[in-house]
DNA sequence: GCTTGACCCTCACGCGACGTGAGGCCCTAC
DNA sequence: GTAGGGCCTCACGTCGCGTGAGGGTCAAGC
């Protein structure tokens, strides 16, 4: 039943160094190994190993999905839809890609003689003046627009950090007023509940007051939630629901389910 | 008029960075540099760049946009046809992707208890067995199955340099029977002239010989294939204009043109 | 004239996901 | 017993930059 590397590689479509990658960074590694020190892989491996490329080819790197799969808690949710607009927006930007590529041949085929100048008036997406009004009709021509424009760079990377950061920080402060004793009703706690809120709007996906108070409910509901919140410290799930319900009730929402 | 690294990089909206690196490459070596040595963008350095950014969005390494830009009779349209075959693909693949991400967060937000056993269902593109069989039918399970499996994968990896090479070798072949004074038209010539038609057919497009005729009359008319296919053999673009259009008429050619 | 701070330069190492040998053990088969 | 194929572990190479370190340049304000 066990398969060695270059089975599950050629099953897999993938190199046997890339099976070798993955047994280094404890991605993926074979549950058995033969006396001569071979991998050997299960068929457990092997759904393990689909599940490994599933999300790669959803563009995670390498160490998230380590992560991903050895913490059952993980918010998939919020990480499938970050994903999920990744993806439309590189479909988008490839249809484009297309299009610019069809024009570009079409000119080939009847005029022969087409300069590459013509061709990338097609893709007309590189005209310095139009960029730099763009710019300025957005930040106008301050000093924040400068810093913004230098910063705007650096975001692209690292916005997946940032904005797990930010969540982090929220929980960890809701984590430190249910350390303090303070009431999960208190209005510090249902601020910070209310910037919880307004940060899934932000980032991820509309969230109403009541489908917040949903989301607490699942913390608690659902285990795989309750024990990672839990490890920030002991009882957070609960206080995150109380809080959230709280704030909900502040913001005046009917008791509508989660979803 | 000239502009500095960190304009051209807000310009472009790449970093700083990345315009050393170009530099260094020699893909974009600005066009001037002040007393002090920073580096001067013209205009000119400008369009260049957009150029670049356009192939290095169609997917090329940075070392192929040199070479495609530094010479001026590259093979555009074979480029851009391949180019627009992986496009698609690639969007394809993303579509199936967002769909797959698309049932993994309906059942997420339905049941709250999938598990990712469930999820990958809705991905189905990993069942070993299924795998297996479809290898089967197609090479059967013979050591050439063995073989082909083993080489397909770095054959991604390779499909360019092999097939550049190997319409290189054909038209090193016409340029030796140039070379040996065999007529245009002779067999051999044909024969050569033939292959090619195929070769562009298995690799890139449908090329009827009427259009591969016309394509040859391209050769010589546009100065930029002309001068690098000459610098094969002075006189090669006119020995494949005219084997190209022998072989044409042997093939029962009408007089259609290219296109 | 001097400092400050934004901007520029050139090394040069780091990263992520492997590719690609090198050198050597294992295992079956003739 | 030796030839071949498959497996192992280093360990360095690749690509397109990111990210400092260490230091010169330049316009503005004191």
């Amino acid at each position: 039943m066990a398969l060695t590397v270059s089975q599950v590689a050629r099953l897999a479509k993938i190199s046997i160094r890339a099976l070798h990658h993955y047994d280094e960074l404890g991605l993926l590694c074979p549950s058995d190994r033969s006396e001569a020190g071979y991998r050997l892989y299960s068929q457990a491996d092997l759904q393990k190993l689909q599940q490994v490329l599933f999300f790669k080819e959803l563009g995670f790197p390498l160490e998230d999905i380590r992560r991903i799969l050895g913490d059952p808690t993980f918010d998939l949710r919020t990480a499938l839809r970050m994903q999920r607009q990744l993806l439309t927006e590189r479909a988008a930007r490839l249809d484009a890609l297309v299009h610019a590529v069809d024009t570009a041949l079409d000119a080939l085929e009847k005029g022969t003689h087409v300069d590459k100048e013509a061709m990338f008036e097609a893709f007309g997406d590189f005209d310095p003046s139009k960029y730099e009004e763009e710019a300025k009709q957005r930040w106008g021509d301050t000093e924040a627009y400068k810093e913004s424009a230098r910063r705007t760079a650096r975001y692209k990377k690292e916005d997946w950090k940032r904005i797990k950061e930010e969540g982090d920080a929220l929980f960890q402060a809701l984590a430190d007023l249910l350390a303090a004793g303070t009431s999960a009703a208190s209005a510090s706690a249902m601020d910070l509940a209310e910037a919880h809120r307004q940060y899934l709007g932000k980032w991820f996906y509309a969230c109403p007051p009541a489908m917040h108070r949903g989301l607490g409910e699942m913390y608690v509901a659902d285990t795989r939630f309750t024990e990672n919140i839990d490890k920030v410290r002991p009882g957070l799930s609960l206080f995150l629901r109380d809080s959230f319900a709280a704030n909900a009730e502040r913001q005046g929402a009917a008791d509508a389910p989660c979803g």
